[in-house]
Order: structure tokens, then sequence, then C-alpha cells
DNA sequence: GTACGGAGGGAGAGCGCTCTCCAATCCCGA
DNA sequence: TCGGGATTGGAGAGCGCTCTCCCTCCGTAC
């Protein structure tokens, strides 16, 4: 019992128990060909009996495979308060485990702010500590996307990265989900709107810009006021009190996100504004911040479950074959409709 | 080149490109023993022009380490919104991975919410995967302690467990922090002081709810009333609720965590009381909560991170050492003063 | 009775690495 | 000049597993 502990049984060792081979083990433990039934049994118990564990580390050098892919969440600044703030991640994870776990492959969460963190998990990728990784990059800039397509294996992407990558990715149709808030915002009766965009280095922020002015001007209106934010609650309130000053009768707004959405009406309701009575809001995302908001936020909402089954399932799929070629899927976006607009 | 790709260069291949054996190369990169400064610089170079990275299956499978630990999340229920909705994590993370990273260990999160996702991250640390991981569950009924410290690879823990058990864990002191709050309560000259305690079975709740008594006690206040929360926003709210109707005239607060103040901060408000007023309200935990609030919270802050990298520091001694005695760190926690206190 | 085929099991060769021996070399003092 | 210790490099045995051969055995057809 105490040297269980030390010296973990092996193949050999359930091999004995049971009075046949290793190999035979090794292929009712994997179930490979047709082993008698009986002794299929046998083994089953003998592995029971003895505790066996497979070693991975001895699996993983002859098969070349793992068994287990990585979750990379990627950017800079202010990125714990992103990754721990924001239950999008929670869905990411909760999507792609959701699929994963079924199938018996493992799910590594890894974390990549800084430049020696980024390092390291390159090192841990090209180690062949994981079969792929699916890479979430909130920044623009991120080097890590590249990197790995460089040298590594398999990398899907969470969102089109800002420069051309042969990577396959998922996303949302930005547009489309801008221009279900501006529908929105007209059939309100809104009729002064402005938006507060995200970074507009991020394809996704500019997308959901000009998604949502083109869809104002199909409806005639030509002119929307648009201040640039950075995805932060801070900053939503800062382009908030900007749009008051320069634009004082506005009775609409279309925030790049829930964060600046919910700073945008905290300055709107300081300035004596009531929501959505005054003024409308929708924001994007539908993350936490919007269930936090009084009153809780008009939101649009990616299939953030579905776009991580799909990631994996495409990271899958590379795994498999390395020369597949890449492909990006692009999901249809919702409209949920709370008390802000 | 295109080679190099499908199959990656092994130690046989710098030492022929080096022109030294394999043991020497591996002494090179493991920097055992002494070998000559010029051949040194040689292998290097060689390594370099192979693009050799050591296969770690390899290298795990003869040294029986892996030079990774895990960070198992565990809890039922409410899991996700927690992770990724409570910054604590974030510290968590940041405090481990600071004291890590230099020493060239990897950290992998798992997160382990439901039954099966429990039974595949136990299989994950026996199949060696790990060497190690530190544990912070949610939850008071948490099977996975005890079923990791029974069976698998060296365990340090977050907060003392619920039942007494053959393992290391970090923790605070809980009453000294309530104590904190208790002395700053009457400090403001509150004068009828009331509690909300988080859910009872757990016992950072329990030193909590009775170091704040006692403090109380010390200040001749005999009675304090106290609500039972779980720890979510929604929770504090009833709680609150239950308060204003049981002690009309309650004019201090100690909530159990900062989630649990925050309810209760908005239904003293909605019911006309100012906060801190007519109302003083003090939390626990330092989270974002805290800050969100409006006034943002007087808390009592932990420092997760001091804790969080002392958890890193005994789970690699204990991996170091296997028979090393178990033992325990408390920190001392401070007080966090803000606008709601 | 012989040939043949398929099913079931075993033997054994590695996967890429570390690490223990052991051999070669060198420097020093006697 | 030679012996002995220190230093440095190589050979080779595994770590635990998978998987390709190959052998045996049995049933079937001729």
């Amino acid at each position: 019992m105490r040297e269980d502990r030390l010296v973990s049984p092996t193949l050999e060792d359930v091999a004995r128990a049971a009075g046949v081979s290793r190999a035979t083990v090794s292929r009712v433990i994997n179930g490979i060909r047709n082993v008698d039934p009986e002794i299929q049994e046998t083994v089953r118990q003998a592995v029971a009996a003895v505790g066996y564990v497979p070693n991975r580390a001895a699996r993983s050098l002859v098969t070349g495979k793992t068994g287990s892919i990585a979750l990379v969440v990627s950017g800079a600044g202010h990125f714990f308060a992103r990754v721990f703030t924001d239950p999008f991640f929670g869905r990411v994870v909760s999507g792609i485990s959701g699929h994963l776990r079924p199938l018996g492959v493992h799910l590594v969460l890894m974390l990549a702010e800084a430049a020696d963190a980024r390092a390291q998990v390159i090192d841990y990728l090209r180690q062949g500590h994981v079969d792929g990784a699916i890479l979430v990059s909130t920044h623009a800039e991120d080097p890590l996307p590249a990197q790995l397509v460089e040298s590594g294996p398999p990398v899907v992407l969470f969102a089109r990265p800002a420069q051309p990558l042969r990577i396959s990715y998922v996303d949302v149709a930005h547009s489309a989900g801008a221009r279900l808030a501006a529908d929105h915002l007209i059939a309100r009766g809104c009729e002064r709107v402005a938006t507060i965009s995200g970074p507009l280095d991020v394809p996704a922020s500019l997308e959901r810009l000009s998604g949502f002015r083109e869809a104002m001007a199909r409806h005639g209106h030509a002119y929307i006021p648009s201040v640039e934010g950075n995805f932060t609650q801070e900053s939503g309130e800062q382009a908030m009190e900007r749009l008051l000053a320069d634009h004082p009768g506005i009775d609409g707004l279309f925030a790049g996100n829930d964060l600046m959405a919910q700073g945008a009406l905290l300055v709107a309701q300081s300035h004596g504004l009531r929501v959505p009575h005054d003024l409308a809001v929708v924001g994007f995302d539908d993350s936490s911040a919007a269930l936090a908001c009084r009153p809780p936020l008009t939101t649009v909402r990616h299939p953030v479950e579905d776009m991580s089954a799909e990631m994996s399932r495409l990271l899958l799929a590379h795994i498999e074959d390395p020369d597949r070629r890449v492909t990006s899927v692009i999901f249809e976006p919702d409209l949920v409709i709370r008390q802000s607009a």
C-alpha cells in the first residue's frame, strides 16, 4: 500500500497480475483490435486491483499526442482585470470544455499578459505539452497569433486577427449586431443618436462602428457623432462627458461594449438624464456589466458558447489533419432587450 | 526547413551537428556538471541552428517531473460566474505566476465545477501531468480536497478546509479582519450595528462572524443581529431587506464579503438610506464589487498575492520533499477605507 | 488429410530523454 | 618518469508506453 504511492504501477504490473502480456493490456485499455471478452474482463479487474493509471508522458512520447489543448488568453495591460471581471471568458471556457469533455480531451488554461509570459507560453506549446491551442487575444497589436502560426501546434483564433494571418478563426457578424442596435433605437423613436466606439485598431470595433453608421444612414441619419473609447468603463465615462458637452440633445446611444455603456449610463444619470426615458442606451456583448447596470442594459449578445464549441471543433480538425485549409466561421448575434432601451 | 516542421529535431540531431555525444548536449542544456566552455558554445550554436526544443514528454518520462503545476479552481453551482466575475481569482493567478515564472515552472489552470469535471481533474493529476496542485475551493462540501489528498500529487489549499485534512494551506486571519471592521464602525460612531454573514458551513464565514461579534462585544455591544447569506449579491439584497424589516434603526453594517455588501448597499439606498451618512457599510475581500459600488466600499483586504506566492512556495517544497510535514501560514488582513464607511 | 485464412495473443523495437557508470585526458607532485 | 586524483566526454541502460511484426490456434474448404 505504502509503495503504491511512491512508484505507481505500470502496464507491466497489470500484465503480470492478469497473466497476459503488456501488449494485451494496452489493447484492452485503448480498445484496439479484438481481445477475447473474457480476457478483457480479467485485465480490467487487474487494472482496478493494482490501481493502474496510464502514464501520460510515456504514452505521448510514443504517440506524439498529448490529449490536451490549451486555451491561451493573451492581451496587454488591464489583462487580469479583463479576464477575471468579464464573464465573457467564463462563457468561452464553458463552451469549449462542454465540447471537449465528452471527448476526453483536457483543457489547459494559459494566461499570457506580459512579454515574458508570452515567451513561456510559446515554449510550452512548442515543447509539445498540448496538441493545439485556442487563442483569445484582447489586443490588436498582440504578436502572439503571428508567433504561433509560425512555429507551434495548430491554433484557432477567437475573432478575426488584426493582421491577415493563415489561421482559422471564429467570429461574430459585428456589423449585423450594430445594425440590430440601430434598428432598435430607431424603432424606439430616437432622433439624435450617438455612439461610443472601441479602439479603432481592433477590427471588431471598426465593424461595429461602421455597421452602426451604415444602418443609421439607411434610416436617413447621415451624421452620427462618435467618440473612441478603449472598452473600459472609465473610457465610457469620459466619452460620455465629451458627447454630452458637444451634443447636448442626444437621446440614443450605442456603445461598443457593455462596460463603456455602463460608464456612459452612470455619467448620463449624474447629469440628470433618465434612462431610457431621456436617453436610450444599447451595449454590446451581454456581459455581467449589462445586468449590473441600473437599469439593466439592452445589448447585443454573441452566441459565445456556440462559437467556442466551434473553435474546439475546428482545432480538433486541424490537429487531425495538419494540412487542412484554414477556415472562418461567422455567427449571427442577437439583441437582448432589457430596460435601458 | 519543411521537414523541421513535421519531425522536430532531437538531442541526437543537435549532438551530430555539434560533433559531440547526446549526453554532452543534455548536460549543456540542463547546466549540469562541468562542460568545457568552448564546447558549451558549440552546442548552443547547434541548438539554435537546428531549432531544437526539448521534448517534455521524453524528459518527464525519465525524470518523473513535469515542470508544471496546476491551479485547480473547484466549486459547485455558480461557478463560472464566480471565477470570471471575481477579480479575486485574478489576484491569485497573478500571485502564483509571479512566483513561478522566474523559476520556469508552468502554471496550468483547471476548472472543476461539475462532478465529471472533477473526475477529469483527478485523472489529470494522477496521470502525472503536473507535479502538484494548488487548490482553491469555493464550496464547503467540495470533496475534491479529500480526494486529492488520498491519491495524487502534493496539494496546497487556499483557506482552511472545512473538514480537517492532512494538507498544507494558506489562509487569512478572518477574525482579525472582522475586528478591523468592527473597530472602524465603532470609531465612526455607529450605535446599532448588524452583520450579514456568509454561509456558516464555511470556516471563513464563521470566523468572520464570530470575530466581528467578539470585537463588538469588547466595545460593549452584546447583541449583533445577523442574517446568513451565501456570498452572492442577491443574497445580500435579501438579507438587507430582512435586516431593515427586523431592525429598522441600524446605522452600521458589516458584510461577509463585498458582493453581499454591494447588494445590501443597493437595497439600503432604495429604502432611502444615505451611505455612509445614515448607514455605514464595510465589506470583505476588496473585490471589484468594492470599487464598482457607489459609494465605493470600505472593505477588508487580504494580501492575496502574497498568500498565493506563499502557496506556490509551500507546494514546491512539498514536491521537493514529499515527506515534508504539512503546515499552515496565516496572513494578516488590512482595512481599506473608502467612502462607504 | 492438407491448405488456407482469420482471429487472438506475445515478443520486442523503439519514442527522446536523463543519468549512471566508465574511459580518456590532463595536471600535479614525488 | 610515473602514479594518482580531478576533470571532462561517451556509451548505454532504461523510463512506460504503443504498435508492428509474427506466431499459434482453430475453423473451414478442398
